[in-house]
DNA sequence: AACTGTTCCAACCGCTCACGG
DNA sequence: ACCGTGAGCGGTTGGAACAGT
């Protein structure tokens, strides 16, 4: 048995993409469009396997990709989608326009896993580290940030059920988004740009937007995710909540391929 | 300047998922 | 319902770049 491999192995290049290479799978691209990698190669005159072809595009040639280093902001995020998501690095990517899941999953473990274990906190679980080697390690972390609880249920929802948080939604009203106050996660500053721009989530819990809860009882309200996140009272949402949990929740929806820049 | 250890990231590998026949 | 195929995902690795001695 076993799968056939992907590609003929004793005719493909691998290692280190070629100036040469790149030029021709993104011309290649141009003109044809994406789709059907196992063809790609010997169409586009490249001796990579397909898949090689798909993930050298998708990771570094892609032309709406953002090089350069993670804002705070951007670290933030990924730290909750993880604590929320866990290991689902395409999903944490979907939210952070321009940047990949390979990117996210080195700068994870490159970065924010150590600056997670500098808070204290683990890294898998967002948990507390038992104390010992907590967070008084006093290396510059953030005091504010690192004293926040671990969320309730800090491993991962399963692929399915983080795939159906993440589907994509239709967006709000967009008179909606002019209420807000600049203070939804991809609210704006003082200058009127977006606080965080690439931040333009549409992430939908439960019913649909267009069929918003009418009288639920507290124990079934959806959650806003925002809310779930950690982003509260107006940190980055406009979510009203009281103790009991969020009243009202906000869908977020990723950007479409060409809204962001 | 030379050597060694560490960090970082691009790329590979193998597995699972989704879909069409 | 089942099977085969292709796409996508996540873990891992190789090696270049950098820092320290």
């Amino acid at each position: 048995m076993g799968r056939s491999p992907c590609c003929e192995k004793a005719h493909t290049n691998k290692g280190a993409w070629t100036k040469e290479e790149d030029q021709r799978l993104i011309a290649y691209i141009r003109a044809h469009g994406e789709g059907c990698w196992r063809s790609l190669p010997k169409a586009a005159g490249l001796l990579r396997c397909g898949k090689s072809c798909r993930l050298r595009w998708m990771n570094y040639l892609r032309p709406d990709l953002k090089r350069g280093n993670f804002t705070d902001d951007e670290d933030e995020l990924i730290i909750r989608l993880h604590g929320l998501l866990g290991n689902k690095w395409s999903l944490i990517a979907g939210q952070l326009p321009g940047r990949t899941d390979n990117e996210i999953k080195n700068y994870w473990n490159t970065h924010i896993k150590r600056k997670l274990l500098a808070r204290g906190i683990d890294p898998q679980t967002h948990r507390a580290l038992l104390s010992g080697n907590a967070a008084s390690s006093g290396d510059g972390a953030p005091s504010n940030k690192a004293t926040r609880p671990a969320p309730p249920h800090p491993t991962a929802v399963p692929a399915k059920a983080a795939a159906a948080i993440f589907a994509v939604t239709k967006p709000p009203p967009v008179a909606d988004s002019s209420d807000d106050g600049g203070r939804s996660s991809s609210g704006t500053t003082s200058t009127g740009e977006p606080r965080c721009p690439d931040l333009n989530l549409d992430l939908s819990v439960g019913p649909t937007p267009s069929s918003p809860p009418a009288e639920t009882p507290t124990s079934q309200r959806p959650v806003c995710l925002c809310y779930h996140l950690g982003f509260r009272g107006g940190e980055a949402c406009s979510c009203q909540a009281d103790s009991s949990g969020p009243y009202e929740f906000r869908y977020f929806r990723p950007l479409e391929r060409g809204q962001y820049t």
